[in-house]
DNA sequence: TGAAGTTGTCTATTATCATAGACAACTTCG
DNA sequence: CGAAGTTGTCTATGATAATAGACAACTTCA
């Protein structure tokens, strides 16, 4: 540091500049997709060099929180969650250990019919009565996905009361007796979003979604939820165990 | 840094190893007095060079928190403590202040009566009964000061049984519905430290001793309680607000 | 007294940190 | 298109950071 008038601290000043965006980005100041000040202003308000800004964006870029576009500006980058897909998967324990904060929402919750695939996947007869939950995840007031789950309305009675009410499939399935489950096979494509999850993700049309099909079982293997969820993939990455 | 095989942090080498040292001195690993490991071994330890230990413990010197002595070793500096002189003055708080932990311990507490400049600072008349507290006041273990207090035996009953169960003077007035108090002229003194207090400070003979009287008095301006204070000199430094 | 161990000081080299200025390459918008 | 604003790249300079080696000055202890 060739700061002349000040004593040295022992820290480098891209480093201070760079803390200090990233408190920015945490704490909101700037959100997600934002446009940051530039490499001028930033320069102004540390009061150091631009050179320097350019050193602390440049280390937050490595470590993806930025992204600069040459002639336009440099932005945020959403912070991909990492989603480990495990046979025990719970969206509020992946987003908790990344130390965001879980939130769901409910959208609609309605009747349904099985069709022969949803049929299958649960184990009922195509035309069982169902239960079907549009729901929203969110980390940290960013929504991560939409998904559709569907329940036998049988066993599950009331069951969209239930989610609006505990906002937690976990916590849904424990109201009707399931202590534990575990996730079959897990499907993974990818795909463009829809206007109408573009909408609810709050996601540009043309953007790319992942699209997860899964189905959790009790631990005797029958079938309880099987599930449509489509992710943000500018802000997931899954995460497979080898 | 020249660290050819890590990415820069922006944090100096030499920084990180000052806080090492500092964390052990705060935690006790290194008490005051002790000796520090040689600078070759520190510089292996955190495996750097051993100018780059230098620079640490310069820094470390530079806030006195040690000191370093040609040819014996680098020792720690008893970090004097802050003591401002207010109108209102509490150990705890003052210590706490400064991210110590207060103690206090009760050595004796005995009945005295007054003499006549006690009398006088406590608006008695010469041979009043008062009760006598020798206490000994630490910051995280280290002794900072022993106080001989008097109370008004008449105003106070059993105020040494009540002092040794709180070890707190401000509770002790509160036992007996003080609810605040102020301190008055402060005088300050420096001497030598005889053998009895340097046997209860810890401190070596010969040693400098900072010596406080001062009385308190309630809200109305009525003295409660004198005191005569013994401060090893070397572990506390007196602010005077301006 | 002398050896061993400690801190202090010196020179030297390389990499990083920070500043400064200039210009290129690119995007945005009127 | 063209001006304004933005990021990217280059050269240059001086101050710090970190390493390395050598030796002096001093303390401790057998």
């Amino acid at each position: 540091m060739s700061m002349q008038d000040t004593a040295s601290s022992g820290v480098a000043l891209w480093r201070l500049v760079a803390d200090g965006i990233e408190r920015g980005i945490a704490d909101g100041r700037f959100a997600a997709g934002d446009k940051l000040p530039g490499e001028m202003e930033i320069a102004e308000t540390y009061r150091v060099n631009r050179h320097t800004v350019r050193r602390a964006l440049a280390a937050l870029a490595e470590r993806g929180l930025v992204r600069a576009e040459r002639g336009s500006g440099t932005y945020v980058e959403a912070q991909k969650l990492a989603y480990p897909l495990r046979s025990r998967t719970r969206f509020s324990e992946i987003v908790g250990a990344e130390g965001r904060e879980p939130h769901g929402r409910l959208i609609e919750a309605t009747g349904d019919v099985a069709t022969r695939e949803l049929a299958r996947e649960l184990g009922l007869k195509t035309g069982a009565p169902l239960v079907r939950i549009e729901a929203i995840r969110l980390a940290d007031r960013t929504p991560i996905c939409v998904s559709t789950t569907w329940l036998s309305a049988d066993l599950f009675p009331d069951a969209g009361a239930v989610f609006a009410a505990t906002r937690s499939m976990t916590k849904l399935l424990a109201h009707y007796g399931v202590r534990d489950y575990r996730r079959g096979a897990t499907r993974i494509t990818a795909g463009i979003v829809d206007a109408t999850d573009a909408a609810r993700l709050d996601l540009a049309l043309g953007r790319p979604i992942l699209v997860v099909d899964a189905t959790d079982h009790d631990l005797t293997g029958k079938p309880l939820v099987t599930k449509h969820s489509r992710f943000a993939a500018e802000r997931v990455e899954f995460l497979v165990e080898s």
